[in-house]
DNA sequence: TCTATATTTCGTATAATATAGAAATATATT
DNA sequence: AATATATTTCTATATTATACGAAATATAGA
């Protein structure tokens, strides 16, 4: 398989998961770190650094250390993977899970997922 | 999941395979029985047949009888598929591959598959 | 009706993927 | 230095995907 093909179907390949999807849209809206992410899928924190490993592997993705944060953000500039995260956004406009993803998004700050990670210890 | 996220997500899964990206973009330059798939894939009609029948499930191509033959071809109408395989041509114009494949359809029919079918029994 | 042809279904082997929990790593704070 | 925090890596497991060959099905033609 040559070149551009692989990357045209590993690129579908990383869409092709509901959490990933997720992430990648959520990521549209702001640069998040692991424990936001976190706070908005509410699965493992290692099923969440696999599904960035792969966005990363991919080239969608990015990371950034700030502390002992490590920060994702999207990869700006594929026109290919841009039309294709284009389209999706146009199709799931109106997706409730989508619209709430980006409203925990907005409200959130590492802080407040530090302390409510904090609360999930004493349960 | 809710509809459309599912539709999502499923469209990127069927479009995650080198196999059925090739069959679905074979598909753009006409309608093709699956021995003109075979012809151009060499792989097993088991195989195909199991391609072909995801690609229907997910709602992007059609099946139509014409005496034994049956004739795939591509569903048009939906915007979200038709923006994605178009980005996916348009990153793919120049492939090796995909060029040849298309060559190779323009030349074949029906009934020279079937020929070459019958020589390969004698091997 | 018998046979050839085109395709699908079934059974199965193998590989890839998703997930979680525990341990390891890296950084910040005390 | 010791501890807490954020994330990753390792390991195990369950599910899913891809592939093939053999058998089954459907249609056409002799």
């Amino acid at each position: 398989m040559n070149k551009e093909m692989k990357q045209c179907v590993d690129i579908f390949k990383a869409l092709s998961d509901k959490n990933r999807m997720r992430i990648l849209l959520m990521l549209r809206v702001r640069p998040l770190c692991v424990c936001e992410i976190s706070e908005v899928l509410n699965i493992a924190f290692s099923t969440i650094s696999a599904h960035l490993k792969l966005l990363r592997n991919t080239g969608l993705i990015e990371d950034e250390k700030d502390g002992r944060w490590v920060i994702y953000r999207l990869v700006e500039g594929d026109e290919f993977f841009d039309d294709i995260l284009g389209s999706v956004e146009e199709k799931l406009h109106g997706d409730k899970q989508v619209l709430n993803d980006r409203k925990v998004v907005s409200e959130i700050t590492r802080e407040i997922c530090a302390l409510k990670l904090k609360e999930k210890q004493y349960n």
